[in-house]
Formats: structure tokens, sequence, C-alpha cells
DNA sequence: TAACATAGAATGAGCGTTCAATCTAGAACA
DNA sequence: TGTTCTAGATTGAACGCTCATTCTATGTTA
């Protein structure tokens, strides 16, 4: 028997397989959507046969709600950046810009509404976003709190909770404005926009 | 044989029939998502047969594209009545428990998002979403601007605008919040939510 | 009669998924 | 060393099914 189990060496070998789809995956879907996106067609941007993605992912829904995951990581980073600040608010601030920005990029907005709204019906995809979700406001509601307490506020936890859910909706809601109106004027949104979060940090 | 329940006139016998496909194809959508519902499911839905769905719609595309326009005239006439009415800012007010409400239904949800989603690839859904969306933004920026010059305020058309993004944005925003975290707390989050959209028009 | 309403079958393409068959590279052995 | 063994990696065809759309034929009305 061997006792050393899985070589060593399949390790990295699997995980890049594993990479390499899930990249080719956030290609297309962000391209054609998550329907409109089918294994064959993603398996030709990632380089290999469609029966070899079924090796890595039971189906195609976990290929999306492994996306979702991956996504998370680096808003967590974010949040952890800024609670690790010296000064969290400015940090906060700071990075509002380039945040929105992100968010409001029109190749990745209509992918990033289309997984919510497949949570809305999907339990499976539920589960992921849910979980995702969990997460990411759990941290970012630590940072926000700290950034009342360093204010001199002393919030309760639902306090602090409804100020993170109004930003987190805020940003949110600017992906679909920025699809609804294209037109959109950037600048004096993002103007109001930030004046509304800096008094829900420290008004 | 001519006791026919719901259509007795004539002419519109055509218009009646759109409706019915519209009334079937919006059920459906809601239940099962735009790509999850099949015409044959919409024909069954409607009470005819597939093939004549196609005497009505040029297709699928054209089914939405209805749909959306058909959303805006009930908000049209929301900010009709808001506009109308004697102190229009806290007829505004009054109005935002149940806009949320509405917005946050589970049941609705998901396509408002996967609609915006599906505007921001699809180009003919792209053209019904923005030209709904020059409408209904048009007539509340009018509100707005009512509001704000009654408080004795005097914007420029920009910053009218900025601030009615900004109010649409959360809107939005929270229909994702509602399906990201099921257990949002309501009661903050709308308390919240409420004094940014006061302070967003008076002050 | 002409014109329209409607049904239902036909079409052809594409889907997600499965699976038996092959390849490959390293371990075990001689 | 060279040879065999083996298990995972990988392929590509095949399956069964559903899809949006079109076509043809029949029913209805005026």
């Amino acid at each position: 028997m061997s006792a050393d189990s899985a070589t060593p060496a399949d390790q990295p070998r699997a995980e890049a397989r594993r990479a390499q789809i899930l990249a080719a995956a956030s290609d297309c879907f962000h391209a054609h959507g998550f329907h409109g996106s089918s294994i064959s067609q993603i398996s030709k941007a990632a380089g290999m046969s469609a029966g070899h993605i079924y090796h890595y992912f039971e189906n195609k829904e976990a290929i999306i709600a492994a996306i979702v995951e991956q996504d998370i990581e680096r808003l967590q980073e974010m949040t952890d950046d800024m609670r690790a600040a010296e000064n969290p608010l400015e940090a906060m601030m700071e990075s509002i810009d380039a945040a929105v920005a992100e968010h409001m990029q029109p190749d990745h907005a209509p992918l990033k509404l289309e997984i919510v709204a497949e949570a809305g019906r999907n339990p499976h995809i539920a589960a992921a976003v849910h979980a995702a979700d969990a997460k990411i406001m759990g941290a970012f509601e630590e940072t926000i709190g700290l950034i009342r307490r360093a204010g001199g506020h002393q919030d309760d936890s639902r306090e602090i909770r409804g100020r993170t859910e109004i930003i987190s909706a805020l940003f949110e809601g600017l992906i679909a404005r920025s699809i609804r109106n294209p037109a959109i004027d950037k600048e004096t949104t993002l103007r109001i926009f930030r004046q509304i979060v800096r008094d829900l940090l420290q008004r």
C-alpha cells in the first residue's frame, strides 16, 4: 500500500488545471453569461476536452460556485488592508474610487448581477453566495465598527450592520445603474456617493 | 360557444392575446428566469400552442423587451402621483416603505437583476432598458427637482441628476442585498435608508 | 369567398453529461 | 540499467434531451 498518499507532484498539477478552467470559465461567463456559455466553449478556452472538465468540477454549477468563492478572497484582502491601516477611515475613503470604478466596469458588471439573480433561484448557487456574503460582510462590519468607535460612537451591532448593509447596497446598486444608464455622470455620482459613505462612517 | 368569459370586445382581441402571453411569460420568468423558461412552458401557461406565440412576438427577446416597457408604466404612475401631491417630499417618504418592500420581494428580485444583467450583454434588451430608464429617470428627476426647489435649494441639473442616481442605486442595491443576505435586518436597514433619502432630498 | 387565428408536428442545432478507450509518466522490479 | 506495471490524465464520440423557431394544415369569422 502506498501510505504516502496522493503523489506530491499531483497536487500542484491538479490545482493548476482547476485554475485554468476557472480562468477560462470566468472569461466565458463575463462575455456571454452563465447560461450563454457552454461547457464546450469553456473547454475550448481552457485548452482541454469537454469531458475532462468533469474531472475537476462536478457540474457547471460547481464552476460558478468556485468563482464566487474565489471572488470574495480579493474583497477580504481589501478590508483586511483597511483595518490594518493607520487611519482606517481615510483608507476606506481612498479605496472607494477604485472600488467603484471596478464595480462599474462594463465587462464585469453583468456577471456580478447575474450571479445574484441566479442565487435567487438556484439553491446551490444561493448556498455559495450566502456563505461568501456572510464572510465578507463580517469583515466589512468589523472594519466599519472600528472606524465608528475611533470616531467616538457607541453603536450597537444592529446599527453597524445596518450601515454596512446600506454601503454595500450602494456599491451593488451602482453596478446596476452603470448598465441601465451608461451615460451616467460618474464624477457627480461619485462625489455624492463619497459624501454619503463619509456620513455613514463618521456622523 | 360564444360565451367567452374574459374578452367580450372584438377589436382588441389581438391585444388581449398579447397581454395573455405577457402575463404568462412574466410568471414563468419570475419563477425560472429568462433562460430557464422555454417558449413551450410559456405557451402552456398562456393556454396556447408554442408556435402561436410567434404570431404576436418576433422572438423570445421581444417578450422580455415588452415586459420591460410594461414595468415602467407602473413606476411612472408612482412618480406622477408624488409630483401631484400636496407635499411631494412627504409623499415620497411615505411611498418608500412600500417601494422597498416590493423591490425586496423574493419572488420578484431575481428577474429585476437578471434583466439588467441581460441588458449588459444583449443589445436588444439593452435598447429597451435604456429607453425605459431614460423615461423613468426623467420623471424621477422632475419630482426630486421639485422637492429640492420647494426646500429652497438651487441646484444645477447635474446635482439633481446625481442625487436621483444615488437614490435609484440604493433601491436597486437593496434588491441585490435581499438576495445575498436573506436574513437582513429590514427594520434597521430601512431606517438608515430613509434617513439618507431625506438628507438627499432636503439637506 | 378571403383573411386571419390557431394547433401541432417537424427541424436542426446545441445542450450538459457520461463513458469506454487511449495516453503518459513515474514506480517497481529484474 | 532497461522493462514492465499501473494509476491518473485526457480524449472525443455518443446519449438523450430540450430548445427556439418554422411550416403546414385546419378552424373560425365576417
